[in-house]
DNA sequence: TGTTAAAATGACAACGCTGTCAATTGTAAT
DNA sequence: ATTACAATTGACAGCGTTGTCATTTTAACA
């Protein structure tokens, strides 16, 4: 029923140390002896008890997830992202969802780290950002990997998966601005997250750049959210006729655009174009589609938890293979259009 | 720096084993002496070991969540329904997402649950309804719990959770039926799904309590994803031109149904109603809004955690307090109305 | 061939907890 | 106060691995 170690070693006839070196890949084991205890492992279905290698060892096996992230895809995509690493490691995934607002997050935080004694983090925005976490994981000497919006600058930050929302969001305003538009509102997600003020960066960015005026009337506090998107378009559309572009935080916000902009009977993208951010697969379930901005977050997930590893094992080189930053790209579907 | 039970023990001067009693919350413990370790736990803010505990008993803290289901709201729904078991219970939450569709499907599982040492399982659709899981579990005597489309028949059936689709699509076609609709088209999840058949039952059973021919060319097969929708909405709108309803498996499909409509130009719910099934988010951010049943996921995953727990627990009585059967409710929204 | 260092292997004690069972304490009845 | 029995507590041996260090084997060289 129960294999242990201790029967794959009987079965090829060594130590069951030897059997762990193997396990472990350490080095010192004879290719001959190497083969001799997989054939045993492989015989015998053997699968090493996470628990008493925890134990015994220092390493856990076991990684943990923690997000803060209202948008269902964002979070799907990341866990399978990170799942596929560490299926190929060996390792386990742990989810943590929490609410920065809360207090006790950090404690909270804290007690799930001591009792399943994880081997590291991935952390993601917002809470990649908060740095009462990111103490407390340097106090507790936790390995950990921050996605975060903005772009490798540091060379000495190694723990950090930038996502270059500056440069994609000037993208995207560029492209609304070359097909003439000039009056462009922003609407703002979160204002606690890092990638609206990037987003809003690069906006305003490409605006100096195609020589138009910042008006900041047309840039909307909000949040990431459909109803954000409702709201703050409506109100923008009322506030001002001139305004034919909209560029939302991210895709929530721009479907709740398209909402209020059909709840106001106009067209998309005749008279108002409307661009989203993250190429969610809503994006392409509205009407129109939405043009985007797209950043595969399954990959940037590999990649984090690809860092992740390597740190955790104290590897080096390997580091290499290993993207920091990535830019999302832009998108062109239906929801935007030259002006008329 | 790392707390063990030792500490415990000495500082309430009791032997580890009482403050493992304490902390398992055993019977034979003086009121005196559990509050003089409470007092020591707290104090040292202790936190177990979650892989000692592992290893010298039979439990593990450690429940898995198995899904393959494309639908991100209901997996994240069910995730942090069961989350928030998870933690009033001081376990954690293992995910294993995984392909029905794999060969070595059973295989994988069995060996997650053998190298974590998984002390239970919440299954949803449609892997709670393949016999092999089940068998595997069965025969490697792992606690489990099934949530399936159905409704709790055989009461020697301990392990089920049931969704009683058949009564919520019977709900949601009647309505349709008394708005005036006689045509009504059925636009199929994936068939391997039990939910599928379920709520075609329900259509089915509505059409005929209301003297209703059934016209089995209304009937579309499909999957649960947007673009099922887009295709056979098409599809039946094309075909026939009497259809003045139609009935979307799940809202994705309903979405993807809108979104044909609007690519055929016909005006919703005016030239045609639409319902939808599960009411998860984007249901509300349609155009316009889908009328849906509604059932809370985070509420099913949270009685299906209760269930499980009762069951790792060997406890019965509290089994009560579990409701076992939902039936989701029709929410009638804008993308349904009166036949004109 | 003998010597020596390096490589490969093994013995055994942890790791931090729980299960078992024996020892101690408290309690009620005599 | 004594006895009997139940309630409470503790000692100690695992659980299945890995780390440490000692031992054996191999290879390399004189």
């Amino acid at each position: 029923m129960k294999v242990t170690i201790n029967d794959v070693a009987k079965l090829a006839s060594v130590s069951i140390k030897t059997v762990s070196r193997v396990i472990n890949n350490e080095p010192s084991v004879r290719k001959t002896t190497f083969d001799k205890v997989m054939e045993a492992v492989n015989e015998l279905n053997y699968q090493p008890n996470l628990a008493a290698r925890n134990l015994a060892g220092s390493k856990s096996f076991t990684i943990g997830l923690v997000y803060d992230n209202p948008n269902a895809y964002y979070v799907l995509d990341m866990q399978n992202g990170i799942l596929s690493c560490c299926k190929k490691e060996g390792y386990e995934l742990l989810i943590h969802p929490c609410s920065y607002a809360n207090k006790d997050m950090v404690e909270e935080l804290k007690t799930m780290i001591k009792r399943a004694r994880i081997s590291g983090l991935v952390l993601t925005p917002p809470l990649s950002e908060i740095s009462e976490v990111i103490d407390m994981l340097d106090e507790q000497n936790i390995h950990y990997v921050r996605i975060l919006s903005g772009q490798e600058s540091d060379p000495q930050q190694t723990d950090c998966i930038y996502v270059n929302d500056h440069n994609a969001a000037f993208e995207v305003s560029n492209h609304l601005i070359k097909q003439g538009h000039k009056h462009i509102a922003f609407l703002s997600g979160d204002k606690e997250h890092k990638s609206t003020h990037e987003r809003l960066a690069g906006y305003k960015e490409s605006l100096i750049a195609n020589k138009i005026e910042i008006d900041e009337s047309l840039i909307l506090e909000g949040e990431y959210s459909f109803s954000s998107g409702v709201d703050n378009a409506k109100k923008i559309i009322n506030l001002n006729k001139n305004v034919t572009a909209i560029i939302a935080c991210n895709d929530e916000i721009a479907a709740g655009a398209l909402f209020a902009a059909r709840l106001m009977d106009i067209k998309i993208p005749e008279q108002l174009s409307i661009s989203g951010f993250e190429n969610s697969p809503f994006s392409r379930q509205t009407w129109p589609k939405l043009t985007t901005a797209s950043q595969s977050i399954e990959t940037i997930a590999q990649h984090a938890a690809k860092l992740l590893f390597t740190k955790t094992r104290g590897q080096r080189n390997q580091d290499k293979e290993i993207i920091k930053t990535f830019t999302p790209e832009l998108v062109i579907r239906d929801s935007t259009g030259p002006i008329s």
